[in-house]
DNA sequence: TTAAATTTTTAGGTAAATCTAAAAAAAATA
DNA sequence: TATTTTTTTTAGATTTACCTAAAAATTTAA
């Protein structure tokens, strides 16, 4: 079993390969708040615990039993959100943090049982998918808002970007998820673009249409 | 805030300060699984923060602000182990270990939605008493089913063990909270306890007896 | 009330996860 | 290609929570 920094670094370390093939040290040191040569030290640790392949200088990849471990946690985190969110009542801009700390709990009854208690839900209140109990599920194909055309329509389905901020300027805008929203306008002088949602107009910001994730209409 | 030790230290002196003044570092390090030495180390610092008084050699008291900071502990303890129970069907023998690891996160919104969640509950699966958010509970005055005589008669409504084989083997007896019991007979040759319950009249062991905690019938 | 047993503390050390400063390697630029 | 910049690693410390062994204080028993 892996200690709660461990954990921490095996998630960022997932998240960040989504991107890119080899992660990079300074990559990970941001992510993490730390310095670089903490991560060298902890980078070091995983390899050695076979969660990931590294190469001095050529940053690290993640190992099958990295993967796992990852998509372990990340299930609970989007587990327990869900939890927050359709029991407690806590709004979608207030469950990250306790979650950070909730993904840490180690139960696999617990989290089955809580998988059950909640439906077996499929994603979580951001629209992130939520891996199975065999850290399985869907590749979300999305498009970011910021990349539709003009007369474009889609749901709104997902968000990059999770901060509290941002999530509680969607809610005041209307742009939760399920939305219906139809591209009106690009505006050239900032790039921000003109947007129709539940029969209103409203302008948002190329900030902000770059990390609301759409499904098109007709598919997914 | 405290780190997850701290708060092991301080949820286990309030827990020995429930029946002795002076709590000693020799008790502290057997709850904790640990040295005594460690003990001496961790007693220091909970004193420099001001959860603790401490005179050297002379063990330690909880200062009003442990105190606070421990019954916080559990009442968080507590209402997860109601929420294990109640929501996620887990049997009251398999709550703990969880709820050890559960009690630690720290988000006041959290234990208060959970709080109202679970509907104020004031009791927990074990039939210990749940601290409301002001740190506020009756102080239950439970009577030892050992200590009760022939012919007495009341409602089992807490143990005083907690362990998995404990609560499995008075789950199979049918010794479950709220069940009405009766003394029939004490064995002299090795102080069993034959009792009625459920109309059906089986022996109970010394050991068994001596952490069945009982309210008598018409109080409480 | 001295001696023995028990309890508690001190001294000195270890492992995990962090840090700063400086060296080394790799990548970008001139 | 040589130089500069960026990235990454090493070296050496620090902090937290432990440990063992030995000394000191307290309690119990003779
Ligand atoms: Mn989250
Ligand atoms: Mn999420
Ligand atoms: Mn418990
Ligand atoms: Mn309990």
């Amino acid at each position: 079993m892996q200690s709660f920094t461990e954990e921490n670094y095996l998630k960022i370390i997932y998240h960040l390969a989504e991107n890119t093939n080899n992660v990079q040290t300074n990559a990970i040191a941001e992510q993490m708040q730390t310095k670089p040569a903490s991560v060298t030290d902890m980078i070091k640790k995983l390899a050695d615990k076979g969660f990931i392949d590294y190469v001095k200088y050529q940053g690290v990849t993640m190992t099958e039993k990295g993967r796992n471990a990852a998509i372990d946690i990340v299930r609970k985190h989007r587990l327990w959100e869900v939890f927050l969110v359709d029991k407690l009542n806590f709004k979608w801009d207030e469950v990250h943090d306790v979650a950070e700390e909730l993904e840490h709990i180690k139960s696999t009854a617990l989290i089955e049982r809580l998988d059950e208690f909640l439906g077996f839900p499929k994603s979580d209140p951001h629209g992130d998918p939520i891996p199975d109990k065999n850290g399985r599920f869907a590749k979300t194909q999305f498009t970011k808002l910021i990349e539709l055309k003009i007369g474009d329509s889609g749901t709104i389905t997902g968000v990059s970007q999770h901060s509290s901020a941002f999530l509680k300027h969607l809610e005041k805008l209307g742009l939760t998820l399920g939305k219906q929203i139809q591209i009106n306008d690009v505006t050239d002088f900032d790039g921000s673009v003109e947007i129709v949602i539940s029969d209103k107009q409203i302008n948002i910001s190329r900030e902000v249409a770059k990390h609301i994730l759409i499904s098109s209409n007709g598919k997914n």
